[in-house]
DNA sequence: GCCAACGTTGGC
DNA sequence: GCCAACGTTGGC
């Protein structure tokens, strides 16, 4: 089982929007960094544990824990002519773009940056580093049982 | 709104 | 294959 990060901007969608699903699931559609899309069709599992990130707002952080609930499938998106994230060089043949579901687990309180780069064992966090934009980033499993730690703390 | 950092595009 | 220009991300 592995452990990522995925940012999500609130005003698109929040950990509340996420657990207010009919499911509690959504399909993580419209991520076009090939980075990102490859950790998603190459290495993420059903039941990988995933740490929803709000990005872009005010306060930005961790505020809930998730899981993928399936592999990665083509983003259907990328097939919709005139949509922001159609893309006219994929098709359904030989789809560039994927998406695996992600399932809300639980919110927790919201874990900010400013407190996360307060401790030494996160300091290697993708996401803590400067300029960094990729939108899903692996954790080590390590930062993981550590985070969680802070989240019941 | 600013701007640093990064990824992608496209001319050569 | 290089690299300048451009667009986007995302914290502040």
């Amino acid at each position: 089982m592995r452990y990522w990060l995925m940012k999500s901007e609130p005003s698109e969608l929040s950990i509340d929007d996420l657990a207010a699903l009919p499911d509690q699931s959504i399909d993580w559609y419209g991520v076009r960094n090939y980075q990102a899309r490859n950790f998603m069709r190459d290495q993420m599992r059903p039941g990988d544990q995933v740490l929803f990130y709000h990005s872009s707002c005010a306060e930005p952080g961790i505020a809930g824990l998730a899981e993928v609930a399936c592999a990665a499938y083509p983003d259907r998106l990328q097939f919709e002519p005139g949509h922001k994230y159609f893309d006219a060089k994929a098709s359904p043949e030989k789809p560039r773009w994927f998406n695996v579901d992600v399932k809300f687990v639980r919110k927790t309180r919201l874990l900010g940056l400013p407190e996360l780069r307060l401790h030494p064992e996160l300091a290697n966090m993708r996401i803590l580093q400067k300029g960094n934009r990729l939108s899903i980033t692996p954790l080590d499993p390590k930062e993981w049982e550590f985070i969680v730690g802070l989240l019941q703390s």
